[in-house]
DNA sequence: AATCCGGGGGC
DNA sequence: GCCCCAGGATT
């Protein structure tokens, strides 16, 4: 790796007027080897005696760390434990869930939300069985491909499974890191992204990059938390500059969120013989695939992509299908 | 670069 | 109530 390619050198643009840290430059003072070694050698030891005892944690299989990644893209650890446990006694390898059937799937799935990613996993578990033999490639290009894959799940994977030396960068570790080098860019923006994913690559140790990786979100997880940081009890504060120089409560910057749309629906019931009448949602919306009854948009937002008034004459929701037979009014 | 995709935990 | 969560795909 070059001095400028590590996104850490001492370009003169690093201090250029337009800066967004500007009144705080970056510098690369704190990203030389010395305090890299310190970073990764304090954080793997903390890890050590600190590190909470995870299902997917019990062993290297990378089908486990795949189907945990997927199950916690934005979704908290404690909403995730018992879905993987449920999940895993029923699909227990890749081969069991690529032979599985996708409602059987979904059913696992049912209340974690964005639906797509057990779609997408089912896949994922189909493809690696029917290209690679049902085992896990080892190549970042061949893991990127899996659906549902990107760059931090493809890294957790490398890293954590096979050891690789391959950087993570996801919520924890992207607060944690832009404390740790004392980042002002405003949260999730590109160039914050860049520089982050440019500390990941920096700091991810050649050996035990699993651990390391891992200790990076724990520390976010316990430590160095969204709100009121326990610095005092922080394995690496006096690495810290956020902490050396009192930012850690404005670090990272954050972005204000949108108002939620408003939406307004009609539901109906219709009932015939003790049985109710449901059709199946349509695709490219919310909850898509998933029976409900019969509804309409009437105003705001809709993210079911429903049919409105104008267009109930012949059918009653764009999928266009209708209830099997045993649940037909 | 912006939007969409969900549901729940925690304060 | 509001913020946040082991992101990725699509436009």
């Amino acid at each position: 790796m070059t001095k400028k390619s590590s996104g850490f050198g001492n370009d003169a643009d690093e201090f250029s007027p337009d800066s967004q840290n500007q009144g705080c430059p970056y510098s690369n003072n704190e990203l030389d080897t010395g305090w890299v070694s310190r970073v990764q050698d304090k954080l793997a030891t903390w890890f050590e005696g600190a590190q909470r005892t995870l299902p997917w944690r019990q062993d290297r299989d990378p089908y486990r760390i795949l189907v945990s990644e997927m199950m916690l893209v934005q979704t908290t650890v404690t909403a995730v434990v018992p879905y993987f446990e449920r999940f895993l006694a029923r699909f227990p390898d890749v081969e069991a869930l690529a032979t599985a059937d996708e409602p059987d799937v979904l059913k696992l799935w049912e209340g974690l939300g964005y639906y797509r990613r057990a779609r997408q996993l089912h896949a994922a578990a189909q493809m690696i069985v029917s290209k690679h033999g049902g085992v896990m490639p080892m190549d970042p290009k061949q893991i990127r491909e899996l659906p549902g894959v990107g760059r931090y799940i493809a890294g957790a994977i490398l890293s954590q499974a096979f050891d690789l030396p391959e950087p993570i960068l996801e919520a924890n570790s992207q607060r944690v890191l832009a404390r740790l080098i004392g980042w002002r860019g405003e949260q999730g923006s590109s160039e914050t992204l860049r520089r982050l994913w440019g500390c990941a690559e920096r700091l991810v140790p050649s050996r035990g990059a699993g651990n390391f990786n891992q200790a990076l979100m724990e520390l976010g997880a316990l430590i160095c938390t969204p709100r009121s940081p326990s610095c005092l009890i922080c394995p690496v504060s006096e690495e810290c500059r956020a902490r050396r120089e009192g930012l850690q409560d404005v670090i990272p910057t954050l972005t204000r969120r949108p108002e939620p749309l408003a939406a307004s629906e009609s539901s109906i019931v219709v009932r015939r013989a003790g049985r109710c009448l449901i059709v199946k949602r349509g695709p490219g919306g919310l909850w898509e695939g998933f029976w409900e009854f019969p509804t309409i948009h009437l105003e705001g937002a809709n993210p079911g992509k429903r049919p409105t008034r104008d267009d109930t004459d012949s059918r009653w929701c764009p999928g266009d299908d209708r209830a099997p037979g045993r649940d037909r009014a």
